[in-house]
RNA sequence: GUCCGGUUCGUCUAGGGGUUAGGACACCGCCCUUUCACGGCGGCAACACGGGUUCAAAUCCCGUACCGGAUACCA
């Protein structure tokens, strides 16, 4: 028989992203045996099920990549079947009527109330003395028939015991006194999560099922109504669980947004990036290696590579610079840095739209630049991701653009530093960071006479410059050197030297009117891509010159 | 309480009787750019504790501690 796994989420809130690595792994199985990957939504909570989230999962699964097979089955539509089901078990004996009447709802802290029944039980409850458990059949039609309400409990024997191999945690057993005989209908005739999941499963033929491991109770039940059945239950494979820093569980309540997949495809996140992290927690391959494609992870998925122990997803809340795990933003950057062009511009691209940076005529230097490469290309020899070497692409003068975003790539983590970081190589209104003003403006007043200076050296000593952009004045082509980081480097250590100061110090003042941030490529390089009359411009503002703070 | 899991650098992890206990992130330092970074090199830093078994234990066994999960007419 064919492998078939199913991604169970309850559409009560955005993805997480515990559910989103449980997705991944169903996926990375199915894929690697040939397998099928099948999406149920289980929302059988009417209550708190949502469209709008259901939407958000379907979203999530999809910038992960993880595209699921056959038709996506909703839970709710089944609860007939599920009724049908109960009310079988009833009649072979399997099951029975419990009158006892519906216990008033603990709404307040629903966990506590469980664990301090449980603790007054202290361990010696007995599962098998509810009082209907015994009654007659007749007795009991009678009741019914009579109109009092009922669940439907199942009947699990006095003596012996669940037992199943996990392929994950091993053999796991569980005494029959360990299990009450767990409700499948309730008493409105709502049929309960542990029924609806096996009855769901046998209907889809899933043949494994892989899900957290706070689910390893369950399957105990769930192996008891299998029984019951007669249905030999599928392979089970339970995986640790994502908890906080500090070990705690890692909740929406208390963590936030932090938790949610949505909130990465919003900061920026190349899904790749963020998929490769997301998989090496609780799973490796035994190997020195971190950057994983798609497919190698689904060539070296297997259970034998999953803990048994949960892993902390890492972060620290009010410290921007590790808002989120450090191994994931590293990872980020170092897909949005070495990844293939081809793969990266169309992110760019909607980033750049995103944030109305975007020209159309950077759309057709990527056009020519994307049918070049395959975007099948995306490791090298060496197993890490590929660097498109531009200059053997044959890239024309024309191509400004790519040039630019694989020059500044190099020190972005997410693909949001385009629009933020990198503003101001696509427009001209772009603000200065502070600490960057303070730190190389601020403590060098002479730069305030000495940069627009510099812009008159440039513009008697270049000749040419040709970005696009606009608002450019045509002005100082008085020389005659063109205007490459050579003859940049020459002009600008001359004029270092005549000012007795050090190149250091004229570069950062640089940096900071030319991009308003402290950090970027090569300087050098970053004069020919600004483009000689912007630069002119930009080093005769003074409007960073008024943001800097008297002292 | 009971049942079930778990415990290797701060974090993700490799290793599963003999290793200088390896890698990655983070952090720190040096080098490279008469520049910030990127990159290169290096440093800091771990086998929870106690008993056993053994010539030899991070590794096997037992116990303790701690952490997590489960214990619903929730999913």
């Amino acid at each position: 028989m064919s492998v078939r796994v199913r991604f169970a989420p309850s559409p009560t809130g955005y993805l997480h992203i515990g559910s989103a690595r449980s997705a991944l792994f169903n996926y990375l199985y199915a894929r690697k045996v040939g397998g099928k990957f099948l999406l149920r939504i289980e929302d059988t909570d009417l209550a708190r099920s949502t469209e709008e989230s259901t939407r958000s999962i379907l979203d999530g699964m999809e910038w992960l990549g993880l595209d699921h097979d056959e038709e996506i089955i909703f839970q709710s539509d089944n609860a007939d079947k599920h009724r049908v089901t109960a009310k079988k078990l009833l009649a072979e004996g399997k099951a029975y009527r419990d009158f006892t009447p519906k216990a008033a709802p603990t709404d307040a802290s629903v966990k506590d109330a469980i664990k301090d029944r449980a603790r007054a039980n202290q361990g010696e409850k007995n599962m098998r003395d509810n009082p209907y458990r015994n009654l007659s059949a007749q007795e009991s039609d009678t009741r019914a028939t009579a109109g009092e309400a009922f669940a439907i409990r199942l009947l699990v024997a006095e003596n012996g015991n669940t037992c199943f191999h996990d392929s994950v945690y091993g053999v796991q057993e569980r005494d029959y006194a360990e299990t009450e005989d767990l409700v499948l209908l309730r008493s409105d005739g709502h049929p309960l999560y542990n029924l609806a999941v096996v009855c769901d499963d046998i209907e889809m033929q899933i043949t494994h099922v892989i899900r957290g491991q706070d689910h390893l109770t369950n399957t105990h039940k769930q192996i008891l109504i299998y029984e019951a059945l007669g249905v030999t239950p599928p392979t089970f494979a339970h995986l640790p669980l994502i908890m906080a820093p500090g070990k705690g569980k890692l909740s929406k309540r208390k963590h936030g947004e932090i938790v949610s997949l949505t909130t990465y495809r919003d900061a920026g996140f190349v899904p790749a990036a963020f998929r490769n992290f997301l998989a090496l927690l609780g799973w490796s391959a035994g190997e020195e290696k971190e950057i994983y494609s798609l497919d190698e992870l689904i060539e070296k998925f297997s259970f034998d590579g999953i803990h048994r122990s949960n892993a902390i997803f890492n972060f620290k809340e009010n410290d921007p610079r590790h808002w989120t795990d450090d191994k994931a933003l590293w990872m980020n950057a170092e897909y949005i840095r070495t990844m293939p062009l081809a793969e990266l511009l169309p992110m760019v691209k909607a980033e750049l739209k995103a944030a109305k940076l975007w020209r159309e005529e950077y759309d057709q230097e990527s056009i020519a630049l994307s049918a070049d490469i395959p975007s099948t290309a995306l490791l090298g020899a060496d197993g890490r991701p590929e660097t498109v070497a531009l200059e053997n692409r044959q890239i024309g003068s024309h191509s400004w653009y790519i040039h630019t975003v694989d020059l500044i790539r190099s020190r972005f983590f997410t693909l949001k530093d385009f629009s933020s970081q990198g503003r101001a190589y696509f427009s001209e209104d772009f603000d200065f960071d502070p600490a960057a003003v303070a730190k190389n403006l601020g403590k060098f007043p002479e730069l305030r006479e000495w940069l627009p200076v510099l812009a008159d050296r440039f513009a008697s000593e270049f000749s040419e410059s040709s970005p696009p952009y606009e608002g450019g004045v045509a002005e100082g082509r008085g020389g005659s050197l063109p205007y490459t980081e050579e003859n940049i480097e020459t002009v600008i250590k001359a004029f270092t030297e005549e000012k007795g100061s050090k190149l250091g110090v004229i570069m950062n003042g640089a940096r900071t009117l030319l991009t308003g941030v402290a950090v970027g490529p090569s300087m050098l390089s970053v004069f020919e891509v600004i483009g000689l009359e912007r630069t002119l411009m930009r080093l005769r503002s003074q409007v960073a010159w008024n943001t800097v703070i008297e002292t």
